[in-house]
DNA sequence: CATTATTACTGAGGATGCCTCATTTGTAAA
DNA sequence: TTTACAAATGAGGCATCCTCAGTAATAATG
């Protein structure tokens, strides 16, 4: 009974999966409003009337959607951050691995900015965006423990600075076609570094160091990427 | 013949602004997708098939509204700003400007990310945005060439920072209930100048008199704010 | 002023796509 | 094999975008 019970639950959500990748893909090829529930019921090798048995509607076939994605990132950045290093490391990691991803999935970035528009709350983000930038919060509380980091003014302030950079640079790298970061990420860590970190370090930073690291830290942090990508590629299938 | 040419033309313009009024309300009363062709007719005083003489589809209809809307934000940020004034304090002045009318007028902005998704080009930003951002480009500009600013790297990394921090501040305070700022611009031009400012400025800069400065010309940047909002609010009118 | 030509507007109806639900198919228990 | 239950189906209802044949308003002409 209850290992029964245990299969059909996995059965469920293994149908969820498929649903929620196949919906991924099509969105991302045929954007949102182009996307029609039929096809994406098609890709998933299913009736139309089969997807409002997991997903009330489009909108929340669209937040599953969009929430998968971000925990996806979520892994992938935990997977690209070596606690180990230095505070200022562990940020020019992650700015790298999120740039990376912004650029690589842009589409689903997009589709982001039309979750929670279902009645209730005015404007909420998404559980999984939010636990996402949590990471950040993190890295640079560990820092302040560590005594790397000033424990300077609202933490939220600096995490805007954060993620807004970074995502407007990917908006202005994909529009040039680009599809590698051109020293933003350097750019952004001297930036924070001028104003959060400690006058006096314990281990006096080589500036220079950080840099030429960063290099052989590349392939790392691309696996993590990845890794994570590999969850959202296409299986074998046509309508 | 020429001149009733004119007044024609005049009055196509007229019913065309009157059309895109009244779609900007019922876009950001009920959203984009709530919001029915007939009820932005029923809003214009006009039928539905009417609005199609001006604009080819609801996607065009947005695309316009949206484009009026930064043209109205870039009057506004000219007016802010005071040429004459030294180039950190312009900047200030067109943050403080840009985060404002952010919050003001926050649908109008979440709008923005719906525009260009029709076909054609994979995707390309509204000209009226990209005149937009100009602005903080040419303020910069003026201040390397009056020797106040730094010509470090590429002006579109510093654009990207300014606006993107901007954009995620503005949500962050709206997601919190704030209609206001907290320091957030100060913070960021802080940043700037930390990197950007010129290493010996023949004006010595006083730090404390920018932040202190800046109160006085508060009131200053509300009223460019408030003098392009009066030209989105609603007439009388009732369906 | 009457008549004609031209332009602007209208709203019923076609087309499309989301979603429901009566029916069918599959699966497990008796 | 029969019965009970859960899962899946897809035709059709319904809402909304958009078209277009017809109407009204306006300008040109006699």
């Amino acid at each position: 009974m209850t290992t029964v019970k245990a299969t059909k639950r996995e059965k469920f959500e293994a149908r969820d999966t498929a649903i929620i990748e196949a919906a991924s893909r099509v969105f991302a090829e045929r954007g949102v409003d182009g996307a029609k529930m039929v096809d994406i019921a098609k890709a998933a090798g299913l009736a139309e009337g089969t997807l409002y048995l997991y997903h009330r509607n489009k909108q929340e076939l669209l937040n599953a959607v969009v929430g998968q994605f971000w925990s996806n990132l979520t892994a992938g950045a935990e997977q690209a951050i070596n606690h180990s290093q230095p505070t200022f490391q562990q940020l020019q990691d992650l700015a790298s691995y999120h740039l990376n991803a912004m650029l690589s999935q842009f589409e689903l970035v997009q589709m982001s900015y039309r979750v929670g528009n279902t009645g209730s709350v005015p404007e909420q983000d998404l559980v999984q965006i939010r636990a996402y930038v949590r990471i950040f919060d993190a890295v640079v509380t560990r820092g302040i423990d560590r005594g790397e980091i000033k424990p300077a003014i609202e933490l939220w302030q600096w995490r805007d600075i954060f993620y807004g950079t970074l995502e407007f640079s990917a908006r202005t790298l994909k529009l040039r076609g680009k599809h590698q970061d051109d020293g933003v990420v350097n750019n952004l860590i001297a930036l924070l570094r001028n104003s959060l970190q400690m006058a006096a370090p314990q281990k006096p930073q080589n500036r220079d160091a950080t840099a030429a690291d960063s290099t052989g830290r590349h392939a790392e942090i691309m696996n993590a990427l990845h890794s994570i990508q590999k969850q959202l590629e296409p299986p074998v299938q046509d309508g």
